[in-house]
DNA sequence: CTGTTAGCGCGTTCAT
DNA sequence: ATGAACGCGCTAACAG
């Protein structure tokens, strides 16, 4: 079976390529029988109209271009699946790519994009790089998870979450405090100002660092390992992980060495994913469907109106979810 | 700045728009100095060509279009990334879609796919509802992880997975048997006929069944949870489950009723993911790579050469790996 | 080597 | 209400 075109689907209706053009897009100017006719003629052929001449004529696609910056932690999956269910209840499709925190591939991802003649983006950004050229691309974006002060964008207060697990940890007795995490972002400068504030100080020895580039089982748990191996028992009596993925390898690494969670280290994870669910690690609970919501919300405007007006920022609360992990009173 | 074409390339650098396609497609029959000066204004101005017109013009869109079944699972999630990364070094982008299970959404998503004239599709199937039209399209289509004996498929010998896990059960001295799975697949006949073949059957009430739709992480628990309320205490030593979430949820489940994992039950899961990897559970292996690209490769080969021979069926065969989870001596 | 011409499949005037 | 004609941006065939 050849590829049938609109003149195949006319010639068999008798009737012009524009009135099958009509019929499908419910145009209410054309008579009913010839209306039901032509679409008699549709569904016994299986035609199915070619998008890339109608992104070509309506210059857009009907697609939205979204890059994340991995894949392996699964609270990105969850992400992608929302946004994919969400955009296809407006009719639009998604073209998936994944930078692995790589500016330069983020770029290309857009290029890309631009190049499908995507109607809009989503970006959860590799980093501060791309961001003063993407404000400048024709084609509205929207970075999700962060803020970025140029761009649309819709995040969670990181700062805050630091805070909020702080605030959990003194009030169940903590004095030593750990931090496992790639980079000193937000969420380290909430934990360490709200210790200050809270008249303690966060000792450099108590950061666990994984590599950016340790992106899966094997390379964290090396860092993890590298860590116990340096350090010994850790001096620390509670942590917070900035992310499930790393709370739960720690934990693992951890138990392996006789340290028992919560009872001798007391353990918060980061994005409230399915794996904190299943193994009772209390978590920061990030609000996905609201934020997709929200980001598409923001991004449909922007296309339909084209309002090119300041950025939108909005910025929403985190919340701590108490599991096992971190269920224990420390007294000493 | 709005968007430019290559007509305004040909303006800016005193050619013909032609001219200007020939230097971007590499066509060496074009002066030097001339190519030179219009690579030059390409770049300053950051002109992209419209794909969507290229798709038109050449009927080739360069994208693949894959569907699959869930993507909670992270095997499934491994794979899409692995099958992203080996398309995009063959020039190729994917369009993803997520069946859910549901033959009828996967069948829009195909169609979808035609619409958007990707050149070919990689399915992990639905159900066997779409195989055979499927299977009249003109655009190329593989099976991965499953065999379909109307198309191209890769997939693993489920049969004899069963037949492994039964073998390793037996030598390690079991002799009551549990299942855990949504339906009676390969991978349980495999298991079923093997423990018949060595003298024993499969007790029904063994099974632990978990609803096809149970794909997230409050509905699996909520199935494990039926089944210890009406069974209370299984009556088996030793369980092999038809994923690593449902070996996970289930061992996480179990040991919150004090029974031992592999002490009181030994358990082996199935894809052997990050999950199986972290937690220590044992699991049958899938080479993803392979498939990958065993898979690509077939479906270049059928969009190139268009030889329309019989179905090509591979089928790679599975590999036992032990952890902890199964690590146990039946004394008894 | 380069420019002119045509046409991919569709949506959109403009006539009728 | 319908058809003829045009053009979206690009590649390919043909001249010159």
């Amino acid at each position: 079976m050849t590829k049938l075109t609109m003149k195949d689907i006319a010639r068999l209706a008798n009737v012009s390529q524009p009135t099958v053009s009509r019929v499908i897009n419910g145009n209410k100017a054309v008579n009913e029988d010839i209306a039901k006719k032509v679409m008699k003629v549709i569904e016994e052929v299986g035609y199915i109209p070619n998008k890339a001449a109608q992104t070509l004529k309506k210059s857009s696609s009907h697609i939205i271009g979204v890059c994340v910056t991995e894949v392996y932690n699964p609270y990105f999956v969850e992400l992608i699946e929302t946004l994919e269910a969400e955009c296809r209840k407006i009719g639009y499709n998604i073209l998936l790519h994944n930078s692995k925190h790589n500016p330069i591939t983020e770029w290309e991802s857009i290029q890309n994009f631009l190049a499908r003649q995507v109607d809009g983006l989503i970006l959860v950004p590799a980093s501060d790089y791309n961001m003063q050229r993407i404000s400048e691309l024709s084609t509205p974006s929207v970075i999700i998870t962060q803020n970025k002060p140029q761009l649309d964008s819709i995040g969670l207060n990181h700062l805050q979450a630091g805070k909020i697990v702080v605030e959990s940890f003194i009030r169940a007795g903590h004095k030593k405090f750990g931090f496992i995490g790639t980079e000193i972002d937000e969420k380290f400068l909430g934990f360490d100002g709200s210790l200050r504030e809270n008249g303690f100080t966060f000792d450099k020895r108590n950061y666990v660092r994984l590599e950016v580039t340790s992106i899966d089982n094997f390379l964290m748990r090396r860092d993890i390992e590298k860590y116990f191996t340096e350090v010994g028992r850790p001096d620390f009596t509670c942590a917070f992980a900035a992310n499930d993925i790393m709370a739960l390898e720690f934990m693992k690494a951890a138990q392996e060495r006789n340290i028992r969670i919560p009872e001798d280290i007391s353990l918060v994870g980061f994005d409230d994913t399915y794996l904190a669910k299943i193994m009772g690690i209390s978590s920061i609970h990030q609000p996905i469907e609201e934020m997709v919501k929200m980001t598409i919300e923001i991004l449909q405007n922007r296309i339909e109106h084209e309002v090119s007006s300041t950025p939108v920022t909005i910025q929403l609360e985190p919340m701590l979810i108490e599991r096992n992990s971190s269920r224990w009173k420390r007294i000493d």
